[in-house]
DNA sequence: CTGTTAGCGCTTTCAC
DNA sequence: GTGAAAGCGCTAACAG
C-alpha cells in the first residue's frame, strides 16, 4: 500500500520517500545541529539552547513540515498529553454537554481529550476502560450511567484501580457510590425542590417516568420526588432513560388511563420531551390538561412547546470540573456535590384549586 | 508525584513498584517464554506459536492484568489503530449524529475513534489537524463547517496533503470543493425539492434564514431555494448557523416587519427551531400564521411543536460512510453524493389560496 | 550550551 | 516454533 513518489515537487535535494515521515533527526540534520539539541529546541520549556540554534531548528522544522510523533513521545516520556472521557452516547445532549465542558477544561490544560462511547453497555464500558488504560492517558473520566449493582461493577473498579496504581487519575461523574473522586449532582435535593415547587403550583397527583431500576441517577431523582409526594407504585413507570423511553412510558400510562394524574414528572428532559410527544399524539395538550416536568435543563428544554419546567444541572461545568479535579493532586475529599436549580416554565402553569 | 507502594496486597514475590506498569516483558517471564514469543502470543493473527505456550502467556497476561502499551505499539508499528474525526461542536446534533455514525464504523473496523472539536474556528481547525497528524492515526475525517474561501484554507489543504503523503487517508464531509475524497450531501437538490414542495402547498413568499456567507453548506442550500423562488435580498437573513443564530435572524425579520412573507425557510433545523421560538416570543404561532421549514431532520425536528417540515439528511450514515471510505483503498472517485428526502410535517400546513 | 547515548515498550526480521 | 537482537522516534541523563 505504500506508494513511492519519485520526487517531492519543489522538494529538497535529498529525495524523501513517500510514507517516510519527517523525524526529528531530519530536522536536526537540516538545521545542522545534533539530535538532542533539536529535541530541546522544539520544547518551549527548555531554556538551555542558544537563540540562534533554536531558530535554525524551528525554521528547519517549519520547512520540513515536521510534527512530533506523539506516540513516540509518549513511550519515551512514559505518559501522554491526553485525558480520556467515557460517555454513554454522543448524541444525547446530557453527555455531549458534559463532553463539551470536559473538552474545554482539557484544552485549557493543554491536553487532548479523547472520547469513548459505551452505548450504555456495562460490558462494553469495561472493555473500553481496559483499552483506554493501554492508551496511557493522564486521567480517565467516566460518566457512564453506572448501575447501582451491575455485574461488571467489581471488574470495572478493579480496572480503574490498577489504572490509578500505575499513576493514572480517575474521576467519576454522578456515581458517588464508587471509591473514586466524583463529581455528583444533587439529584435528590434537586428533584425534591422541583416536587415542592410543583406542589406549590397546585399539582396533587404526579406520575413519575423513571429510568431503569438500577440506574443510580434515576433512583436518586425518584427519591427526591417521593420526599414530597406519596407515590403510588402504579404511578411510577420505568422505561429507558431516553426520549423514546419517555414516549413509551407515557403511552403505557395513557393506555392504562390517566385517572386523576395532573402532572407528569419525567426524571430527565429527554424523557419529558418524549412524553410530551406521546401526550400530543393522544390528543392531550401538555401544559393545559396536564403538567409536565423534566430534569437537566438541556438547551432544548426552552425551545419545546410548552417550554419545559425542569431542574437545571450545570452539565458543562461538571464536565470541566471533572477533568480539573483529575488534573489536580488534591486528596480525594469525597464526592464533590454540584447544586441544581429549579426552573419553572410553561409546562406547569399554576393549577386552579 | 510517583508514590511508591510498599507491596501489592496479595501481590507476587517480586514486589512491583507502583507506577511501574506491567510490560510484555513481565508477562513473558511469568509465562516462562521469550519476549518475542509473548508478543506473538498476544496477537491473534500469529499462528506461529504452540497452543500450550500461547495459553500460558495469555494466562500470565490475565493474571498480571496486562494491557499492551498502545503508544509503544504505535511507534514500533509505525501506525496506530485509530481514526480521527474533526467536528465543529460536540453539542450540535448535526455533528454528534455524524460522530455517532463515524464511531460505529470505526468500531466495526476494530479501530478507535478520537474526536477533536474546532468550535468552528478555522485557525483552531488547522492547529488540530496538525496535532492530529502527530497522533499518526490511520485516517483523518474532517467535517468542519469549511468555508468556501477561508484564509486558512490553503494551509489546511497543505497539512492534509502531507498527511496523505505520509500514508494517512483523508476524507471530508460536506466540503466537495476540496481536493480530497468527500462525502457530500445533495444540499442544493434537497432544498430545491423542499422549496418545490412548499410551493405546492401554496406558499408564495419565503424568507430564508441562512448561515454565514462563506459557508458552503449554507450557500448550496440557499441556491436550491433560489432555484424555485425569486428571492428578494431583503428576504435572506444571514446569521450564525446555530439555534441562537436562527432566533436572532428571525427577530431581525420581525422587527423589520414580516410584510407578505408566508413561510420561513431556515437552512438548518437548529436555526428553524430558534426561529420558531422567536416567532412564538413575538406572539406569532409558527405553522398557523406563518410556515416554517428546516433542513437536516434532526431527532428533535419531530418533537418540536409544530413538528418541523425539513429535509432528511442521513447523518449517521454519512459519518459511517466517511470512515469506511477512509479505510478503503478505493481510488478517489470524486465526491460521493448522499441523497436527501423532503419530510413535510405540521409546520407547513397547506395554505388556502 | 551541545553532543552522545542509553533507554521507553513493542514489533519484526533473521537465525536456530 | 522459538529466541536474540535490531530498530521505531523520541526523551533525558550524562559527559564535555
Amino acid at each position: 500500500m505504500r506508494c513511492v513518489v519519485t520526487d517531492i515537487p519543489g522538494g529538497e535535494a535529498k529525495g524523501r520517500k513517500a510514507g517516510s515521515r519527517v523525524t526529528l533527526h531530519d530536522v536536526a540534520r537540516e538545521a545542522g545541529v545534533s539530535y538532542a539539541t533539536a529535541s530541546r529546541a522544539v520544547h518551549p520549556g527548555t531554556r538551555k539552547v542558544k537563540e540562534a540554534a533554536r531558530n535554525r531548528v524551528l525554521a528547519a522544522a517549519a520547512k520540513l513540515n515536521y510534527t512530533p510523533n506523539l506516540p513516540a513521545q509518549a513511550v519515551a516520556r512514559g505518559s501522554t498529553m491526553t485525558v480520556a472521557l467515557v460517555v454513554g452516547d454522543v448524541v444525547d445532549p446530557y453527555f455531549s454537554s458534559l463532553a463539551a465542558g470536559a473538552r474545554r477544561a482539557a484544552d485549557d490544560a493543554g491536553l487532548t481529550l479523547t472520547m469513548a462511547v459505551t452505548g450504555g453497555d456495562p460490558a462494553r464500558e469495561l472493555e473500553i476502560v481496559r483499552h483506554l488504560r493501554g492508551q496511557r492517558p493522564q486521567a480517565i473520566v467516566v460518566t457512564g450511567s453506572r448501575l447501582t449493582a451491575g455485574l461488571h461493577q467489581d471488574e470495572l473498579i478493579d480496572e480503574l484501580r490498577t489504572f490509578e496504581r500505575t499513576g493514572g487519575r480517575v474521576v467519576l461523574i454522578s456515581q458517588p457510590e464508587l471509591p473514586f473522586p466524583t463529581i455528583a449532582l444533587q439529584n435528590r435535593d434537586g428533584s425534591r425542590r422541583l416536587a415542592a415547587a410543583i406542589k406549590r403550583l397546585g399539582y396533587r397527583r404526579p406520575a413519575v417516568l423513571r429510568g431503569p431500576l438500577q440506574q443510580r441517577t434515576s433512583q436518586e431523582r425518584l427519591d427526591g420526588v417521593a420526599d414530597e409526594y406519596e407515590l403510588a407504585p402504579a404511578h411510577v413507570i420505568e422505561a429507558a432513560f431516553t426520549r423514546d423511553g419517555g414516549y413509551a412510558a407515557m403511552r403505557t400510562l395513557i393506555e392504562r388511563g390517566l385517572g386523576d394524574i395532573d402532572v407528569i414528572v419525567a426524571l430527565n428532559d429527554v424523557m419529558a420531551i418524549g412524553a410530551m410527544s406521546a401526550l400530543r399524539d393522544a390528543g392531550i395538550v401538555p401544559g393545559r390538561q396536564i403538567g409536565v416536568a423534566g430534569f437537566d435543563d438541556l438547551p432544548t428544554a426552552s425551545d419545546v412547546i410548552p417550554t419545559l419546567t425542569t431542574v437545571a444541572a450545570p452539565l458543562t461545568v461538571m464536565g470541566a470540573r471533572a477533568v480539573q479535579l483529575a488534573l489536580t493532586d488534591a486528596a480525594t475529599s469525597g464526592p464533590e456535590k454540584v447544586t441544581t436549580e429549579v426552573v419553572i416554565r410553561d409546562s406547569t402553569p399554576p393549577r386552579p384549586a
